[in-house]
DNA sequence: CGACATGTTGAACCTCATCAACCGACGTGG
DNA sequence: CCACGTCGGTTGATGAGGTTCAACATGTCG
């Protein structure tokens, strides 16, 4: 593991929180004008280039932190190497584990990644004064835990053609909610995928070889349409949404 | 599903919360004695039979719960009856999502089940009114979160002999923890399994059939002794995590 | 006692992992 | 400029790990 000599570029806050973009999407979102000023004092932005480790289960954080822009997967590995993406994080989530020592697992940048952090201490104090806060980041860990269980199913029940469609899906609504820049009408949206195969593989526990072979199954039925290894579109999202299985990924 | 026609039976509650035997371990131990007694107002008692829905997806649950003693098991199923357990609840845990709707899982008694359940609408009042105790469910939220994602890795990248060892390893931490009853000296203590081998099946992402070999192959390998269906001793825990695959499932 | 549920064992099959070759894109250095 | 290594992705051949189907064992309850 290369350790990290500056693998982080801190970044002037560019104006205020009140400018922020994801800022009404973020947890800051249950703050007032005075409360959000606090935490404008503490916060600083970061960019990690992809790639990068954000945090590691050696050493214990000393900052949480909102993804701006990016995507942030967490990760585990055996003792053996084997590895398992056990969450993925996108714009506006948190980043960090509240209350308790050091987290269990790795943050790293899958893309490149804007954050905007706030140092330990200086957060938790806040986040006891704010009560507000600390509610919505107790529901936002509610609904991450919603999710894992929902990709538990995923992991244990779900075949690699149903597990890679899920994956498909579950991006194409992620970027769909956040708004695609692509929506110039005319023909289904065309979405980026944020992820290498590899990083794919091990979200949905297969390899590389798995998931590229069920990709081309998926195109060869017509259920998604391939350009290029890092986009695709979704000529008809009820088709997608059958070949995941249907579940609870996409009900939400 | 067979609709719940009084699958519960209500008890009174064996005097008050100060007698209670899980009393310090659950999120009550966060209240001091006045919060208790408010608290002790709104309780009460219940007993579910092994087998029996406690919570289901379809209506919105109307209280949440503390679990006594027994184990319950959180399940989710995909539309052609493929099961996947996504959480084990045993003694001291709390039961059911506090804020937003309805819980998007079944909850099961695995075993015969004592609960203390607390009435919707008045437990998210004294949530309100003592910080401390919403805390610590806090804090236990993001614990079951940390399980979450260690069962994910062991679900997308664990073999079927690790699966089975990891999940006895866990049996056996958390029945020594709790304290067990056979453990009069002499040799390794008896453990005693909560789940059926479909139950456990379904935990681990596997079938009954290979649940079982696997446990037969670990008997043969020393690692673990069957007592019966439903029990088992762990002559050497260090072999057995060894099996487990060294993960964090029995690091914490 | 038979009926039923739970668990074990066996044999055949199939999905997915493994190993390997190949392709295009990209960057580097001669 | 082109040879080259590298990296990310695709495709093919092969085989192992788990599922499936089926038979059998054991225990329990009427």
């Amino acid at each position: 593991m290369a350790r990290s000599e500056r693998a982080m570029e801190t970044v002037a806050m560019s104006g205020r929180c009140g400018l922020c973009a994801v800022r009404h999407r973020a947890i800051c979102g249950a703050l007032g004008e005075v409360e959000l000023r606090e935490l404008n004092r503490i916060a600083h932005g970061k960019r990690v280039a992809q790639g990068r480790v954000i945090m590691s289960d050696a050493e214990p954080a000393d900052f949480f932190a909102n993804i701006v822009s990016g995507v942030v997967k967490l990760t585990k590995t055996l003792s053996d190497g084997r590895q398992q993406i056990v969450g993925l994080l996108f714009a506006p989530d948190f980043l960090g584990r509240a209350f308790s020592g050091n987290n269990t697992y790795f943050a790293e940048a899958a893309t490149d990644v804007e954050l905007c952090c706030f140092p330990n201490a200086g957060f938790e104090r806040i986040l006891k004064r704010f009560p507000d806060m600390e509610r919505r980041l107790f529901e936002r860990t509610l609904d991450e835990l919603d999710g894992a269980r929902d990709w538990m199913v995923l992991l244990g029940r779900k075949t690699a053609s149903e597990k890679v469609a899920s994956f498909l899906l579950m991006i194409a609504r992620r970027s769909t909610a956040i708004g695609c820049e692509h929506s110039v009408s005319e023909g289904p949206a065309i979405m980026e995928l944020p992820l290498s195969r590899a990083d794919i593989a091990d979200y949905l526990g297969l390899t590389i070889e798995t998931v590229s072979r069920q990709m081309t199954k998926l195109k060869a039925l017509g259920v998604i349409r391939l350009e290029g290894g890092r986009h695709f579109a979704v000529p008809h999202m009820p088709a997608l949404a059958d070949a995941a299985g249907f579940d609870s990924v996409f009900t939400d």
